[in-house]
DNA sequence: CGATTTTAGTCTCATATGCCCACAATTGCA
DNA sequence: TGCAATTGTGGGCATATGAGACTAAAATCG
């Protein structure tokens, strides 16, 4: 079966980053105006809901590596939409926590962040999405060996 | 509700780009013999499996930027890996091909993509693994507004 | 036919995302 | 005390997008 060989039709890494890529363009052209990223405004989003993290469990909040999380944090801290501080309590590491001005430039992406989730779900399916969600969350449950 | 807020929690990009990074960082690491990335191995495979492409039908088929495609080509055409010519029959286009090189390349990146594919699926289920790939499909499908 | 518009792709510039490796500082444990 | 593990940083490279200007060629239209 030649078939089988289609790889591109049959990678699931492949196909999941297509529907990233096309998905995240749609997002960060709702909150272009701004200038936040999907993965910006998630980030703060996390600070804001859960409060102050050490930058280790941003990086498991969302599945990145540490180098990642410090990179992409650091345009945030420029902006001051966060605040990185080092522990008091271990001070190797760092915490990190949404400042006013965060907070303010978080609420300002909400309408365009709702424009978004409603336009996609409303073409998607809004049953479709929750099931999507719920399946991303067990990818990422996945322990890869090694 | 309080639950109302919890944007990263119900943001479909942001489930979406959290799984990707989770299944990327494992195919990659199961390419790395090789050399190349999964995105890489893709287009590769597009090119093998579809024959020669134009920029424009090779970014619709990742569903990439036009710019975007043109970029990730040139380390593949730096090693030798793809050929882009001028199209005879339109000579604004750019006819992308895989070369010798690029093809035994290909092939030895099979046995890591099959590992990857293989264990991916015996924890997370090919079934459930088939129907992602399929909802990532009509992800794509989704046209937006604008 | 000739002029205009559209299309395909490039280029520069800027920024963010994301990984790895090597490294420094700190902590914790033997 | 000394060694191993942990936390984060820096450099290097690849991936990814956007804006805007640009070339070249093709398609369209008066």
């Amino acid at each position: 079966m030649s078939n089988h060989f289609d790889i591109p039709a049959l990678c699931n890494a492949t196909k999941l980053r297509r529907a990233t890529r096309h998905l995240t363009r749609f997002y960060d052209a709702c909150l272009a105006g701004t200038g936040l990223r999907v993965t910006q405004y998630a980030i703060l989003g996390h600070l804001k809901r859960q409060g102050p993290k050490t930058m280790n469990e941003l990086a498991e909040l969302m599945a990145m590596d540490r180098a990642t999380i410090g990179h992409n944090l650091r345009p945030l801290e420029r902006d001051e939409l966060v605040r990185i501080q080092v522990s008091e309590t271990d001070r190797r590491a760092r915490i990190v926590s949404i400042t006013e001005t965060g907070l303010e430039r978080f609420l300002s992406g909400r309408s365009g962040w709702e424009r978004a989730q409603a336009e996609f779900e409303s073409k998607f399916g809004a049953e479709h999405a929750q099931s999507m969600r719920k399946m991303m969350d067990d990818v990422v449950l996945v322990q890869f060996d090694s």
